[in-house]
DNA sequence: CTAATGACATTTG
DNA sequence: ACAAATGCCATTA
């Protein structure tokens, strides 16, 4: 396999401009997946180190989640981005939230 | 192929 | 709102 799954997720969160965040649900529609934890193991695998903004990934509900490194350090990275996150979730989450999907031009 | 795991999401009490 | 249970999907043993 050329491009497994995890690659895909790499490649999608590389889009993913400095001071935004995404959930792991979107990602996995993104991909035609509706499983947010096969994104969670893509990214705890995460071979592609800062290259790739693994820390710009959150849950659904504006949530930290968690991260391989400690999560901690992930609030850390995204505050320095401009991301702010309060009692481990992120500020304004939904006007920082991007989403893949196109939207359907109705 | 089956079973187990995991950086999630949704529903129910 | 929080905790527990169930569902969903990819990877690894």
């Amino acid at each position: 396999m050329v491009s497994t799954f995890s690659e895909r997720c790499y490649d999608l969160l590389r889009k993913v401009p400095r001071g935004r965040v995404t959930t792991y649900g979107e990602i996995a529609l993104a991909l035609g997946s509706g499983g947010a934890r096969a994104v969670g193991q893509a990214m705890n695998k995460n071979p592609y180190a800062p290259q790739v903004p693994c820390h710009r990934v959150v849950l659904g509900d504006g949530k930290i989640g968690g991260f391989a490194s400690g999560v901690k350090r992930k609030i850390e990275m995204l505050r320095n981005e401009g991301v702010v996150v309060v009692d481990g979730k992120v500020v304004d989450f939904d006007n920082k939230f991007l989403g893949f999907r196109v939207p359907k031009t109705l």
